[in-house]
DNA sequence: AGAGCACTGATCC
DNA sequence: GGATCAGTGCTCT
């Protein structure tokens, strides 16, 4: 089990129409290093058991992937995230407080 | 070994 | 209220 592992096993049990932050998965895998997380996730050897596209940062926007690498396959992650409930504006998600998942 | 990263919370203006 | 700093763990050079 890799450190990369973990978040995606603490990933996978998001539900659907939910999304979760950095930091709740690194709290759940009790560390504070958030950003790792975050290298784990864009390496996404887990692709579709991990939802990369159902985490987003603490104030609910969406990320990284966002403005500086749109036209890539990012995009269609977001689109995958209104198909099951979650609606994105501007790159941010609306009523973040109310989907967001902590487990 | 050193810099960088899909982050966050706390300071500093 | 926006910009900057420090902390954190992992990956790449």
């Amino acid at each position: 089990m890799s450190f990369a592992d973990e978040v995606y096993k603490v990933l996978k049990d998001v539900p659907m129409g939910k999304v979760t932050t950095y930091k709740a998965l690194g709290e759940k895998l009790g560390t504070k290093a958030y950003r790792a997380v975050g290298q784990a996730l864009k390496n996404n050897p887990y692709a579709p058991e991990a939802p990369c596209h159902r985490v987003v940062r603490s104030d609910g926007s969406i990320g990284g992937f966002m403005g500086k690498i749109e036209g890539t396959e990012i995009e269609r992650k977001i689109a995958i995230l209104e198909s099951e409930g979650v609606t994105v504006v501007g790159g941010r998600i609306v009523d973040f407080n109310k989907i967001l998942f902590e487990g």
